[in-house]
DNA sequence: TAAATTTGACCCAC
DNA sequence: GTGGGTCAAATTTA
């Protein structure tokens, strides 16, 4: 495993995140006082541009380090195949159907379920059915395939797989092939959320139901989406990802996910799919951006984003000491597009 | 009864 | 021949 500090990149990326640390501190103490929305706003704006900057060099390669995921990876032991190493750098094999799979987007995130081994995670908000479990060389778990519900009715064609990790059984890795382009009528319904900027209560039982199960994992870094821990709990938990807090990067690719197909303003039919993630947009969304047209709520949301933003850069400070000495981001494929959706926080 | 899941078989690149 | 991905019949579930 290389060192971050081969190129100096991650103690950049540290150093922007102790930044953005530093105007998360300075807005929240802001929203808590009396700081006008206008200095709240330049503050965001901010750390949107300091968070855009990060991105940029982990994107750009400042950052070393992701991407050798076979060798990486700590689920796989380096003398057996990695079940995950179709994800890595070389070229999808050219098989027939993989080679279909060559001609899609694809995406991997990996998956917690804090319902523990029984209980995969939460749903993405699509319909999938499952069409296929095979035994994978070299992995203890079974992977499970599946496409879109609708994919007879309108032709979808986009599938997943999931696979349990073999370190973390509560771990699940998920690879989206291709894009959804079914319209989840019936999902949304369902959740009679169908309307997600008005009915914010919906929305918010909603995202409040799924947040309760889910942990989004990059890597061995969790992203949990519970109520943030109290600040000394925080402490007690030395810099886990555990402790942190809802918060949201989401991913958009090909053309923002829309709304509705915001992996979590859909409600989710477990049964349906054995793990959640971003549809094919992972995206680790968080219960922020779905009622952006109630002010009130606005405010009470800034108030979240924020203490999720205090309490991540500082539990990832100590998460980033150890990562100069074995960083890396192996269960996560950086998506070109990729980019952090912090801006509809604000809005 | 329709829809979803299970599971053995099949296909095909390597 | 092997392994990953998919198909489709059988079975289960709501």
């Amino acid at each position: 495993m290389e060192s971050m500090e081969g190129n100096g990149g991650g103690r950049l990326v540290v150093t922007e995140l102790s930044h953005i640390k530093e105007l998360v501190k300075q807005l929240e103490g802001h929203l808590g006082g009396s700081g006008s929305p206008d200095l709240c706003k330049h503050l965001a704006s901010q750390i949107f541009s300091v968070t855009e900057r990060s991105i940029g060099m982990i994107r750009s390669g400042h950052f070393d380090g992701p991407r050798k995921r076979a060798a990486a990876t700590g689920d796989l032991d380096p003398a057996t195949p990695s079940p995950l190493s179709d994800v890595s750098d070389l070229p999808f094999k050219a098989t027939k159907k993989r080679k279909m799979s060559t001609e899609k987007k694809r995406h991997q995130i990996r998956v917690s379920s804090t319902g523990g081994v029984e209980n995969p995670p939460v749903d993405d908000g699509h319909s999938w059915r499952k069409y296929g479990q095979k035994e994978i060389l070299g992995s203890k778990h079974p992977r499970g395939y599946y496409r879109c519900t609708h994919r007879n009715s309108q032709g979808c064609m986009a599938t997943k797989q999931v696979q349990r990790t073999d370190q973390d059984a509560t771990l699940f890795d998920v690879i989206y092939h291709g894009e959804h382009t079914c319209v989840q009528k019936a999902v949304a319904a369902g959740a009679g959320n169908t309307q997600p900027e008005t009915d914010t209560n919906a929305a918010q039982s909603h995202l409040h139901h799924l947040s309760s199960g889910l942990t989004v994992k990059v890597e061995g870094l969790t992203a949990t989406e519970q109520p943030p821990p109290p600040p000394q709990q925080q402490q007690q938990q030395g810099g886990s990802w555990n402790a942190m807090p809802p918060f949201c990067l989401s991913s958009p690719v090909s053309g923002l996910a829309p709304p509705e197909h915001n992996p979590f303003s859909a409600p989710s039919t477990p049964e349906n799919s054995p793990a959640t993630s971003g549809s094919n947009h992972p995206s680790v969304a968080a219960p922020f951006h779905q009622v952006a047209g109630d002010a009130a709520w606005r405010d009470a949301e800034l108030q979240e984003v924020v203490s999720a933003l205090v309490a991540a850069t500082t539990t990832v400070q100590p998460a980033t000491a150890a990562m100069d000495a074995d960083f890396s981001l192996d269960g996560f494929e950086f998506d070109p597009a990729f980019t952090i959706d912090i801006t509809s926080f604000f809005t």
